[in-house]
DNA sequence: GCCACCGGTGGC
DNA sequence: GCCACCGGTGGC
């Protein structure tokens, strides 16, 4: 009955899920055979924002993250390797610096102490797996942008072609939208590349959209 | 005129 | 078939 969602007006832009569905599917159900501690995701919350109400810490996302940065990614959050709970992250930069080395140094609750001196894995989940967000998974082990770099995620609107893009400001302001724009800024700008800056720093892997129809299909002749 | 956003495609 | 890359353009 789902396998015929009809893109109706995709006009109201955003990234807002449809709901409903399967709020289950992703419980415990098994985050399956994958690890699911692995798995980082941002959110656009677009939809709700009870939650952020409830805690602190979202406020400085509010005002930091969400208005100045992206637009488009609400917050941080990611799940917990031995309670499975979600826990929002305070900063893009502490998210982009666990994500760096999540394989090495699975996320566990007692982390989040850094910004939540008390938090242990028995403190309800700071935000669940309802429906009414996009979730976006994200690839693990991205390494971090360099100093004064900013990565920025752009969420794509519902059934386009393709789910999200990447793409790097420069301490200049310029934007790049792929590793071949930055190799050749890095030629024009030798001064990054005295810095030490390297083309490794940067990575355009797009995270996966939860909801796998979330990207319209390919055309199909 | 600029730029954020989206679609198309070539190469793997 | 997927995705990295880039061209086109509509809205500001």
């Amino acid at each position: 009955m789902e396998s015929s969602k009809s893109p109706q007006s995709s006009k109201t832009s955003r990234v807002v899920v449809p709901s409903d569905t399967n709020g289950s599917r992703f419980d415990n159900d098994n985050f399956s055979s994958e690890c699911a501690s692995n798995q980082m995701v941002v959110f656009n919350p677009e939809a709700g924002d009870k939650e952020q109400d409830e805690l602190g810490e979202s406020r400085a996302q509010k005002s930091g993250i969400i208005r100045g940065i992206s637009p488009s990614i609400g917050a941080f959050t990611v799940q917990c390797a031995k309670c499975f709970k979600w826990r929002l992250i305070p900063t893009k930069h502490k998210y982009e610096e666990i994500r760096e080395r999540i394989i090495q140094e699975p996320f566990v609750c007692k982390r989040a102490r850094e910004w939540r001196p008390n938090v242990t894995c028995n403190d309800p989940e700071d935000i669940s797996q309802d429906g009414s967000r996009l979730w976006a998974i994200d690839k693990p082990n991205i390494a971090q942008p360099p100093r004064g770099w900013e990565r920025q995620i752009r969420i794509r609107g519902e059934g386009g072609t393709k789910f999200a893009d990447v793409y790097y400001t420069s301490p200049t302001g310029r934007k790049l939208r792929s590793l071949v724009e930055i190799d050749r800024f890095l030629q024009e700008n030798p001064e990054y590349v005295a810095q030490g800056v390297t083309l490794a720093q940067f990575s355009f892997q797009i995270p996966r959209p939860l909801r796998q129809d979330y990207v319209k299909k390919k055309p199909k002749l």
